[in-house]
DNA sequence: ACGCTAATTCGAGACTTCTGGAAATTCCAT
DNA sequence: ATGGAATTTCCAGAAGTCTCGAATTAGCGT
């Protein structure tokens, strides 16, 4: 993964409106969720709500298909492990790094 | 960790000049670097690096501590370990996703 | 084809970020 | 104190984000 997709996606992440958004998605699984239901989970305005889903869709945190006249929207996972990958490797948090992340250190 | 938090932290990660920034200070390690140090190796104006070095200390991602004139910059390892640990429980990423995810339901 | 529902795009205003030169500050050495 | 090096703050302009109502498109059922 290269630094300017991970940033894109740290991005779409660091916005408290999508943050809780992919987190809604995350925890609806597998089946996913239609936009309209989103809507009412989280009550955004419909634009608002699409301007979001599309900053996430096209940094593939988020995918989409239609089902009928819903479209479907599902976090998708690989980005995100892709993501995290990313952090811990370059941003150490694996125990590899110079200082060696404590892991050890709980609180 | 709570979400506003977290949105605070991705989005400081969340752009290219800072998450190199970011990358640099955890590649140099446990002794740190000088501003002025990254200044060379980034090659960024100096009021420009100092914008972008306080988000990160004031998003708790970085450290500085003062040596005699030269401010030493240390990524806070801690901070990106929760903020991993954050995303991998919130937002899954070990594997067992979606189901995973359902432990805890909010809103 | 028509109407209906779901969702996106358009448009626009308020606000924030990003950038970097110039001035100011901090802190040590002399 | 004075000088000098390291870093931050001030300022301001260009660019981008965020928001959301209104208009529009997409796709199904009849």
């Amino acid at each position: 993964m290269k630094l300017e997709k991970a940033a894109l996606q740290l991005e779409a992440l660091g916005n408290p409106t999508r943050l809780q958004l992919y987190r809604t998605l995350v925890r609806a699984g597998d089946e996913g969720l239609p936009v309209g239901r989103i809507q009412d989970k989280l009550d955004i305005p419909a634009s608002t709500l699409s301007h979001h889903l599309k900053r996430l869709v096209d940094t593939g945190l988020v995918s989409q298909e239609r089902q009928a006249t819903t479209l479907i929207c599902r976090a998708h996972y690989p980005a995100m492990q892709s993501l995290i990958g990313y952090l811990a490797d370059e941003c150490c948090a694996d125990g590899s790094c110079p200082p060696v992340a404590r892991k050890a250190e709980l609180t």
